[in-house]
DNA sequence: CAGCCTTTAAACATCG
DNA sequence: ACGATGTTTAAAGGCT
């Protein structure tokens, strides 16, 4: 009955949904605009209840579905700022250092993608597509991964320095021994502080760095979205208390400033720093560039020196105001002279750029694993270690395997080493998902697959669950699937509710709109089914009306074919996806054992069992199930659950299905075939 | 541009 | 009277 009555949280208006993404361009407009206005009022009774019922369903995890949201957000703008101040600083002195520097270019790279201004987490939800969205959010964890690294590196540091120290001690400039040493200190300080600070974030969710890819050539920097968070902290944090150095240690250039001239620099290549070799910056982004806060941030001259923004030293550690480039052209000689202090600090940001590659290998190796996983096989073949992918033609075959179970596997997989070449001229993560994603309209397409969304779902069944992402599938796919996944393939209402909060936490919120919604669809598609038990109704799929639907899109999939394709930059759509899409879209239905074309037809498979159905049998819909995998037992048990016999449905026309005898009743599906097969209903 | 689909919003009807 | 369910209708956006 009631059950928790679905609950769910937070409802909030209309508005809100837009903001849900990917979707948006529907969703927020549809919504939004046409009512916009009505739109709060659309409240209405129901809406307002739900609220208040708040997060009673089975999660309760409201809270956690927003913080998530939230955290993204923070992560990716501390991530970006991270990244472009790493970037920024070596990028002057990395001249010296070249060879990093140039890997260093990609990070601004992939920071400019991500921020572009600040992007919603709606707007990165449909920027990057549910897996990379999920790869976002594993990278905190990686990132604590990373942390723990980098510590390790510190501490080596650390012990040089000290190593160093004592050497200097015995020498003779012991007076400026001590002082290096000091500084060396500081920056120690500095570079613990930060990683401290990072952790924290971390813990809150709030970093995350993206895979990035940097693909092209570093283009437009990060835009806006340099917020002032915390970054500044970052090195700032040895200003502390008690630094003596520069006593102003306080800010440093670090902050926003800082990234400003980043951006700057690349801009217009300093004078100093020679582009590095893979900095492309020539590109004809930097307009971009200068729109950002920079620009509007009276920052200084563009054409100023890299270290050298917002009227003070850039270098790290350094705040030392200078009134202008000439001045502090002749700080950087005096400070920053080449001498040992100079020299251990590049090293050190030499170390943390290195770290952020490291992890920008890392993240890209991971991604191209979730790609070629996705079966979005990057050009390159990828060997790699990772066990997920073991044929690579087969690829579908092994995504769903895999995903089956452990979705996850994304988020455990430790990453592979480094090594992997980051395929760069793809678009960031383009994971099956991303197709969908990317575009507004997509999730409609996906729906249209509705085979894949079974597997897409099970992929990315952990996302969801978690990530206050809204799924790219049609309402009457969704419900489908929730009907599906269950051993007698029946729901009530409430429990289709339930399926919905559970499994998406997207749907944990405005649960007015997206509920009316799922009646909507139910009463509309003559695809589901009203069963009237006992108890109640529960609703059915009659896969055959179902499938009917799609054909018109059938010819769609081509369109979306080709839109994924395009949107890949690789048509990496490879045949089992191709399969994929046409299997659902050919009325398969009918017979089951043909259904699958190799690869695909172990998605569909698959789909169910991830999905989380507990192990279920998997009633699969005759269409798309995989050869019977369904257990006998819901041959007869599907029954509607209270009492079968009653079942019948109201509204379908029909053939009238029911009759669904009961004890055939089972599989609503097979009698939907059948029967239908005979005739329509159809309306 | 028309037609179809999907999503949202809402009004209404039933039923417990 | 309420709230959950269902039905319908309408509007808006996107896609074909």
């Amino acid at each position: 009955m009631m059950v928790e009555s679905a609950s769910e949280t937070i409802r909030s208006a209309p508005s809100g949904q837009n903001g849900v993404g990917s979707l948006s361009a529907q969703a927020d407009g549809g919504g939004g605009a046409g009512t916009a206005g009505t739109a709060p009022a659309a409240g209405r009774d129901a809406s307002g209840r739900e609220a208040a019922s708040g997060g009673a369903d089975s999660n309760g995890e409201m809270s956690p579905a927003e913080l998530l949201h939230f955290q993204q957000q923070q992560a990716l703008q501390v991530a970006r700022q991270f990244l472009l101040q790493q970037a920024s600083s070596l990028n002057s002195p990395g001249n010296n250092d070249s060879k990093q520097s140039a890997s260093a270019v990609q990070v601004p790279v992939s920071v400019a993608m991500m921020s572009q201004q600040m992007l919603t987490p709606q707007q990165m939800q449909q920027i990057l597509s549910p897996p990379q969205l999920q790869a976002l959010l594993q990278q905190q964890q990686a990132l604590m991964l990373q942390q723990e690294y980098y510590k390790k590196q510190q501490e080596q540091l650390h012990l040089q320095l000290l190593t160093q120290q004592q050497a200097g001690k015995q020498q003779p400039k012991e007076a400026l021994g001590n002082k290096q040493l000091a500084f060396q200190q500081q920056l120690l300080q500095m570079q613990q502080l930060q990683q401290q600070h990072l952790l924290n974030l971390q813990r809150q969710g709030l970093v995350s760095l993206q895979p990035s890819q940097a693909s092209g050539p570093l283009q437009a920097l990060p835009q806006a979205a340099v917020c002032p968070t915390d970054l500044p902290q970052l090195w700032k944090g040895e200003g502390a208390p008690g630094q003596p150095a520069e006593d102003s240690g306080r800010q440093e250039g670090l902050d926003l400033a800082s990234t400003a001239v980043t951006a700057t620099s690349f801009a217009s290549p300093p004078k100093v720093s020679p582009p590095l070799s893979h900095h492309p910056l020539p590109n004809g982004q930097p307009t971009v560039l200068t729109s950002r806060r920079d620009s509007s941030s009276h920052e200084e001259t563009p054409s100023s020196h890299p270290l050298y923004g917002h009227g003070e030293c850039k270098w790290p550690g350094c705040e030392t105001l200078c009134e202008d480039l000439g001045q502090f052209i002749k700080h950087l000689n005096t400070e920053h002279a080449l001498d040992d202090r100079s020299t251990a600090q590049c090293r050190v940001q030499m170390q943390v750029v290195q770290q952020l590659e490291i992890q920008l290998a890392k993240e890209s190796e991971r991604l191209q694993a979730m790609m070629a996983h996705l079966h979005m096989r990057p050009s390159e073949p990828k060997p790699f270690s990772q066990p997920l992918n073991p044929v690579p033609g087969s690829s579908s075959f092994s995504k769903v395997t895999v995903s089956a179970d452990p979705f996850p596997d994304g988020l455990v997989h430790p990453p592979t080493s480094a090594a992997a070449p980051v395929t760069p001229l793809r678009p960031p993560g383009l994971g099956s998902a991303s197709l969908h994603s990317g575009g507004p309209a997509r999730r409609r397409s996906n729906d249209k697959f509705c085979s894949p969304i079974s597997s897409e779902l099970a992929q990315n069944h952990e996302f969801y669950k978690n990530a206050d992402v809204r799924p790219p599938f049609t309402y009457a796919s969704l419900i489908r699937q929730a009907i599906l996944e269950t051993p007698d393939r029946q729901l009530t209402l409430n429990e289709i509710y339930n399926w919905f909060t559970r499994m998406f936490a997207y749907f944990r919120r405005n649960t007015a709109t997206w509920k009316n919604a799922v009646r909507h669809n139910l009463s509309l598609h003559k695809c589901f089914v009203r069963v009237e038990n006992v108890k109640g109704a529960v609703w059915t799929v009659d896969e055959r009306e179902y499938q009917k639907r799609r054909p018109p899109k059938m010819t769609g999939s081509p369109t979306l074919v080709k839109n994924m394709i395009s949107g890949l930059s690789y048509g990496a759509l490879n045949a089992s996806y191709q399969a994929a899409l046409a299997e659902s879209s050919f009325p398969l239905l009918s017979n089951p054992g043909m259904l699958n074309p190799g690869s695909a037809s172990s998605l569909l498979p698959l789909s169910q069992e991830d999905l989380g159905v507990p192990g279920e049998p998997l009633p699969s819909n005759g269409s798309s199930s995989p050869p019977r995998l369904s257990p006998p037992q819901y041959s007869h048990q599907i029954q509607v659950k209270e009492e079968p016999a009653e079942a019948e449905e109201d509204r379908r026309p029909g053939p009238p299905l029911g009759a669904p005898n009961p004890s055939t009743v089972g599989p609503p599906e097979d009698r939907d075939l059948e029967e239908d097969l005979g005739g329509e209903d159809m309306s």
